[in-house]
DNA sequence: CAGCATATTCAACAAGCGTTGAATTATCAA
DNA sequence: TTGATAATTCAACGCTTGTTGAATATGCTG
């Protein structure tokens, strides 16, 4: 126990950096702040992870794994409970996302935090793309993969074009920036996930639906 | 003429430093980076715009008024063309998007990484809510109206969530991370401005229509 | 208790940071 | 040409940065 599971300090390291790193970035932090925060001498950051870089990839990795695989048992979830066509557009994006409500539920702050840290990522001209597809390019070809099924006279370029829009939506959401709840006087809240879900599932199924051939349901 | 307007080198200044926040971000880039890549003395950018922050700002406001005023002229333009009853969501949104292709259709770099700049400043939770709100809230409030009286039967909450929704696949797609190239296998890309509003613009519209009340086709 | 590995702190380093005052060069009107 | 003003460079400052080697504390094993 004691020694496979890492110091309770060296957890403590990894929260405050999640929590930095994703509200001012990379280069907006300081091992130093790191380590005042946490509590800890400025020297206990290297020592457990190496440096700088290797922190920022430690706490990038930490939550993936476990992320990725609730959102795949979601969708195989859905995969079973449909029948031989398949989920609709609406029950993939939902698999998709309902899983990143985790933070909430769990009342974790640190989700809250790693869930910004993708949205940092992601978005970042930087980063993004080698970050991103290491850890979740996997995860997402599988979800593209079932739309494509769901909408099968999709063109690809369309399809792709369509997760692009909703990763975007969904990336500003983690993001917290807290601007919808300024522009909308306070009728919508950043930190209110279940709201952007409940709007963001029906709102992304009907563009895909426009963009990637609207037969599927007339045909039924 | 030389006393109005800024030297050569202060302009060049702003550009590079546009290009490097842009890329890393404000923590990301030091004066002397900028200085470097601009061919310039350390002490220059100090002497033309004060501290970094100024700096930044300096870069953040240049395009702004320009972008501003081309959104607006397109937004009121549609409203003048169409009739009675206003422009469509489509049209709308269109007069939201298309002054942004500025950069493709001028060719000048450096309106491609002012847009990213704003991806980076709208996706950021430190920067984001008081930065964006400050230059762009008065042009966005006058999207959001037309829009209201484009979907009258519009909850307002269900409003500035569609807008959130765009807002954010906007901004990925400003951003240009490059990451769908790679998941598209090159059959996207992040450059492509055009083709990523071309999507967008049917993708969102009808996600307003399904979440604001897609009576309007309905009725006519 | 002794011994040892791990965890943590302490103290310091070389390098890079933003910023500034003084010195130098360019610009242009008179 | 001269003089004044703006633009630019030079040199340096005090401070912060990430990182490290040695010293100390902690906790477990025997």
């Amino acid at each position: 126990m004691s020694r496979k599971s890492p110091s309770e300090k060296s957890e403590r390291i990894l929260d405050v950096a999640e929590e930095l790193f994703a509200m001012h970035g990379y280069d907006g932090v300081t091992v130093r702040q790191i380590a005042n925060k946490a509590g800890v001498d400025v020297a206990l950051p290297s020592y457990h992870f190496g440096k700088k870089l290797d922190l920022f990839n430690a706490v990038f990795k930490r939550r993936a794994v476990e992320l990725n695989e609730s959102r795949l048992s979601a969708l195989r979830n859905c995969q079973n409970n449909a029948g031989e066509e398949g989920p609709t557009v609406e029950q993939i994006i939902e698999a998709f996302l309902r899983p990143l409500e985790i933070a909430q539920e769990t009342g974790d702050q640190g989700w809250t935090n790693y869930l910004a840290l993708i949205a940092y990522v992601n978005n970042s001209p930087y980063w993004g793309r080698k970050m991103m597809s290491k850890l979740f390019d996997k995860l997402v070809r599988e979800f593209i993969a079932a739309l494509r099924k769901a909408l099968p006279e999709a063109r690809d370029e369309d399809l792709y074009w369509c997760y692009h829009n909703l990763s975007g939506a969904l990336t500003l959401t983690l993001a917290q920036t807290g601007r919808i709840d300024k522009l909308s006087g306070g009728k919508c809240r950043s930190s209110d996930f279940e709201a952007a879900y409940d709007h963001l599932i029906p709102f992304s199924a009907a563009g895909f639906r426009v963009l990637c051939g609207a037969t599927e349901v007339a045909e039924n």
